[in-house]
DNA sequence: CTAGGGTTAG
């Protein structure tokens, strides 16, 4: 009876000394609180229970403390239960301790000891975390043999894990097949969809969770919103804002943080602030999340401004510093970050590889190359960013050798990615190097990236920089996919190769893969469009930048003058002109450029001392367009003016080509012997431009003694373009020196040179015409040929001879008659007054310069049949109205 | 069992 009492009593002070110690075990805050349990619990003996020992375990993992976790089981074994290995796994793998915990797993099951539905998440938890796929894969195999397939945790870990390893397809199979979903198997499934950025996969896991009426909580949406950030949906997050507000989950921090994040990427700066302001709580993320918004959109004083807002409250993390460090590069703000640098060593950040990367960076920014090495040297461990960084930080600074030696060393330690190639390939671009350009190709070709879409964009870049269209062209064609850069690299390199026609072919193609063009697009058409006087595509493109919001860029605006001028419309450039907001030095240039192919010199000089005014400084391009402009203008002294300003004012020292523009200047208002006399006093050696200029304008002008000493020099020079030997054999045929002339055509063909046949073009209802010279295999030929021989005879009644010397060939006169009229003009302009109402004005495009006859030709046109024709040479427009050239015969 | 912020290039 006594003892039955005492008993029920010792039964009681149990209960209530279990009670108590559990309630003391799960409140413990801290570690010392816990040791304190801790220690009650073994006085009173119940340290190896069942029930405390896994309680423990547990209790020490929470708190961070996974030896004493260990201590714990490892007094139990090898007598431990499942539930208590089960605890040890838990807390090994919530602590970060993957592999020992899958050690432990492995080592329960060789004991033969049956794991539950309870080992299994955080064994699948351990091999995810650990990014070991192959255990991964076992454990799922043990998974199935033992029956569990259908567990709903279970099943979440898997998804989850496979979601991890990147295999989204697995991650996905695993989750339709789950006979019980609950909210963290959706969120886990479109957590893996984000962190892999399938954006609208995970969307469409988003909104069939939505359907299914299921309520969305923070790890949805902290998960969804990555998504609609990178697919730039702002609708669509801006509906995720509000119904984040109506569930009231707003005051979650990572929610709030998401949305901080999601309203950078949509460039939203006031909302961002407002998410911001709003937050109650914020923690370092979302400061580092504002910092970094701010540094995205280039507000990178402002961001340094935050930063030491920051501080007084909150302690910079290393992502703080590291955000902080790209401001101070971008800024270029030695001083600032140098101070960061040294405030990160302090509080023992620097071996982080990344960090060191972006110091790397933002030292190479600053132009410091020399701390960029040390930064790099004194680093432990090095990736692949920090080779490739201080690589770029040697490109940018203009030493290509050291980038190329750090390469080299780099090869022997660890493999190069594809930006280091795309680095390599900007050196040899940068240098027009196409034999390390093949090197660098072999190279990065072994090892399979010349798949990668970025490489074979710089590949294609590179061979056409370097002049090898062809090559260019082969990479190209092999190329699986493309983006837009590949089709503004292709266009960029036919207009590199001046082949305007396939540059045109390439952009139609590109829109029929229907690639939407940029700005940088129509920077590459533009040239094109100016080279053919394409002026109808000129004005498409012009459209397009009014859709693309690129109008009022500079380098647009700048390529839009010249093309209109090119394509005959000195209006259309001025106004582009006056609309821009802002002008350079470029913008100015173009101007003056096309004031001086239209003959307007006095208008050039006036945009001249206009661009002065606005308190441009010309560059030494700027004076080639100017005196260009006044030596097609007849205007020597300003021209020989500006040539001394240029050296005195601004301290230019010419070029071979001012000294070419003075030299046209001078003869071509026939001061051929002050021409000659300044080439020879001039300090550079001259060059066949400047002979050239002299004797084209001694052959204008008539004048064939100085031509013919003149060719000489051009003879001895000894150089590969055939325009000058063209120049020089039309000089003997207008000598009669017939052997002369052959003998100058068989020396082009000995030196395998190919001289560019006359051709010219005239555009009708949107179709180009093209014709070459003596062409008589068109539709029209018979007549073309007749409207020429009525002309002719209509002109002879006003006075026209024909300048026999322009007909180049060693035949009877009345057969050098006859070639003229096959000037590729002359068929261009008839035509073109065939086939076009009486009164249009004509627009004619000619490869090479107007011959004189041609040009005095045109002039009689002009006036018979009483229309404005426009003659775009390779040099300079003529208009020629009524019997007069607007050139005032200074072409 | 599930969530947020950082680096290099054409």
């Amino acid at each position: 009876m006594k003892t039955a009492k005492l008993g029920i009593l010792r039964e009681r002070r149990d209960e209530l000394l279990h009670s108590s110690l559990s309630k003391a075990l799960s409140s413990a805050q801290n570690p010392k609180q816990l040791h304190k349990v801790h220690t009650l619990l073994i006085t009173s003996g119940l340290e190896r229970s069942a029930f405390f020992s896994g309680k423990l375990i547990s209790k020490y993992a929470q708190l961070k403390d996974p030896i004493s976790s260990f201590s714990v089981f490892h007094q139990l074994s090898p007598a431990a239960n499942v539930y208590q290995w089960n605890s040890i796994i838990r807390a090994l793998t919530h602590c970060g301790l993957f592999s020992k915990a899958l050690e432990l797993y492995a080592k329960m099951r060789d004991m033969k000891l049956k794991p539950d539905t309870y080992t299994f998440p955080s064994v699948i938890n351990a091999c995810a975390a650990a990014g070991d796929f192959q255990t991964g894969c076992v454990v799922h195999n043990h998974v199935l043999e033992m029956g569990f397939g259908f567990d709903l945790y279970i099943g979440n870990a898997l998804v989850d894990m496979y979601a991890r390893f990147g295999d989204l397809i697995k991650a996905r199979n695993i989750f339709e097949e789950m006979p019980h979903r609950d909210i963290v198997s959706w969120n886990s499934l479109i957590s893996g969809y984000s962190a892999n950025a399938y954006w609208e996969e995970a969307l469409e896991i988003y909104y069939q969770a939505r359907i299914a009426g299921l309520k969305p909580d923070p790890f949805t949406i902290s998960s969804v919103l990555p998504a609609f950030g990178g697919l730039l949906a702002i609708k669509e997050g801006e509906v995720v804002h509000g119904l984040v507000e109506k569930l009231g989950i707003n005051a979650d921090i990572i929610v709030s943080n998401g949305l901080l994040s999601i309203y950078f990427k949509f460039g939203r700066l006031m909302d961002a602030r407002r998410v911001f302001n709003q937050m109650v709580v914020k923690d370092t993320v979302s400061w580092n999340t504002l910092i970094c918004g701010y540094c995205q959109m280039e507000l990178f004083e402002e961001s340094i401004e935050l930063f030491m807002e920051m501080v007084r409250s909150f302690r910079p993390d290393l992502l703080t510093i590291t955000s902080i460090l790209r401001a101070c590069g971008l800024l270029q703000d030695l001083e600032f970050g140098k101070f960061v640098h040294d405030y990160m060593i302090r509080s023992g950040f620097e071996c982080d590889v990344t960090a060191s990367n972006i110091i790397i960076d933002m030292y190479a920014k600053c132009g410091d190359l020399v701390a960029s090495g040390k930064v790099f040297d004194r680093m432990k461990y090095r990736d692949s960013v920090s080779w490739n960084t201080l690589i770029n930080g040697y490109i940018q600074s203009g030493s290509y050798d050291k980038g190329v030696k750090l390469f080299k060393k780099m090869k022997m330690d660890l493999k190069p990615d594809c930006i280091t190639f795309v680095a390599l390939l900007s050196i040899c671009t940068r240098l027009a190097d196409m034999e390390l350009g093949k090197e660098i190709h072999c190279d990065l070709a072994k090892l399979g990236f010349d798949s990668d879409l970025v490489v074979c964009n710089a590949l294609v870049d590179m061979y056409a920089k370097c002049g090898k269209i062809d090559y260019a062209l082969m990479v190209f064609e092999n190329m699986k996919v493309h983006d837009i850069v590949t089709w503004n690299t292709v266009i960029a390199a036919c207009v590199q190769a001046e082949d305007c026609s396939l540059g045109l072919r390439m952009v139609n193609q590109m829109k029929n893969e229907e690639f939407m063009p940029d700005m940088a697009t129509m920077l590459g058409i533009l040239p094109i469009c100016s080279a053919i006087a394409a002026k109808r595509q000129g004005k498409e493109v012009h459209a397009c930048t009014f859709k693309l919001g690129s109008e009022s860029a500079v380098s647009v605006g700048n390529a839009l003058i010249e093309m209109y001028s090119k394509c005959g419309n000195l209006m259309y450039s001025i106004r582009v002109f006056e609309h821009m907001k802002t002008k350079d030095v470029v913008t100015w240039t173009a101007l003056i450029s096309a004031y001086g192919m239209h003959g307007e010199g006095k208008n050039a000089l006036k945009s001249f001392e206009e661009m002065l005014a606005a308190g441009l400084i010309p560059d030494h391009v700027a004076f080639i367009a100017i005196i260009y402009a006044c030596s097609h203008s007849g205007l020597v002294e300003e021209g020989l003016a500006y040539f001394d300003r240029m050296k005195k004012d601004y301290n230019i020292e010419p070029s071979i080509e001012h000294y070419a523009c003075v030299v046209d200047l001078l003869s071509r208002s026939g001061q051929l012997s002050k021409a000659e006399e300044f080439i020879n006093s001039m300090p550079l050696k001259p060059d066949a431009s400047i002979w050239g200029a002299l004797l084209s304008a001694s052959r204008a002008s008539g004048d064939l003694k100085i031509a013919e000493r003149i060719s000489q020099h051009i003879v001895q020079l000894d150089f590969d373009d055939p325009g000058y030997y063209v120049l020089v054999a039309n000089v003997y045929a207008a000598l009669g020196r017939w052997d002369d002339v052959r003998m100058i055509r068989k020396s082009i063909k000995v030196k395998g040179l190919k001289k560019d046949p006359g051709c010219s073009w005239i555009e009708i209802k949107k179709r180009a015409y093209a014709f070459g010279t003596g062409d008589k295999f068109f539709k029209q030929y018979e007549k073309v040929n007749k409207l020429l021989g009525t002309l002719a005879n209509l002109m002879a009644k006003e006075g026209y001879v024909a300048d026999l010397q322009y007909a180049l060939h060693d035949v009877e006169e009345d057969e050098k008659r006859g070639l003229l009229y096959g000037h590729s003009e002359r068929l261009a302009i008839a035509f073109g007054l065939l086939n076009t109402e009486p009164g249009t004005p004509l627009q004619i495009l000619k490869n090479l310069r107007v011959c004189g006859d041609c040009h005095t030709w045109t002039k009689y046109v002009s006036k018979i049949v009483k229309r404005e024709i426009l003659v775009r040479d390779a040099n300079r427009f003529h208009k020629f109205q009524d019997g007069t050239c607007s050139c005032g015969d200074h072409w």
